[in-house]
DNA sequence: TTCAATAATGACAAGTATGTCATTATTTAT
DNA sequence: ATAAATAATGACATACTTGTCATTATTGAA
């Protein structure tokens, strides 16, 4: 019963997010304020996000969800 | 508490995915005896999967998951 | 048309993503 | 070094995803 679940994956996309919101100059608050998501526990690889919260946070962060996983800076063994 | 929950992706996705499946002759149950995941509650939009169940979907039907984003037949008002 | 193969739907259990809130740790500026 | 700002962590509740299984609907081949 238990969830699939990647951490690389997890944790390439959390990073990816993080360098995001650094690259803006926000803060995680700023974050929750705008869009209502608690970017900590996504950041930290702790959750396994579902696609429309990577969708919401990409248009938030108004990058398109491929370029965004184009982009994932640290890499998985695709 | 309610989930975020993007109908218009969970549609584009499931559609996307069903049709890469029909383009390689697979039935759902194929895919379930390869990956355990039963895609029919994916392809009908029932459910806001995970990254890492579309991560694990990409990976069995051998395209990038950026790609697959990027091929989105059904298009959404990003 | 009829039958087999496939897909869709529904229900249940287990574990979890998310919203909420509090507390602790870390970073940054002075 | 200290204080303020920010991030990380933990716990709880709710609704959800996923695995599992059964049933019904649809499709496709003869």
């Amino acid at each position: 019963m238990g969830q699939i679940r990647n951490e690389k994956l997890l944790i390439a996309v959390g990073l990816s997010f993080k360098k995001v919101r650094e690259e803006k100059k926000l803060t995680q608050e700023d974050v929750f304020n705008d869009t209502g998501i608690h970017i900590g526990r996504i950041e930290t690889a702790k959750t396994n996000l579902t696609i429309s919260t990577v969708y919401k946070l990409c248009s938030y962060y108004n990058i398109f969800i491929q370029d965004f996983f184009s982009n994932l800076k640290f890499k998985i063994n695709w």
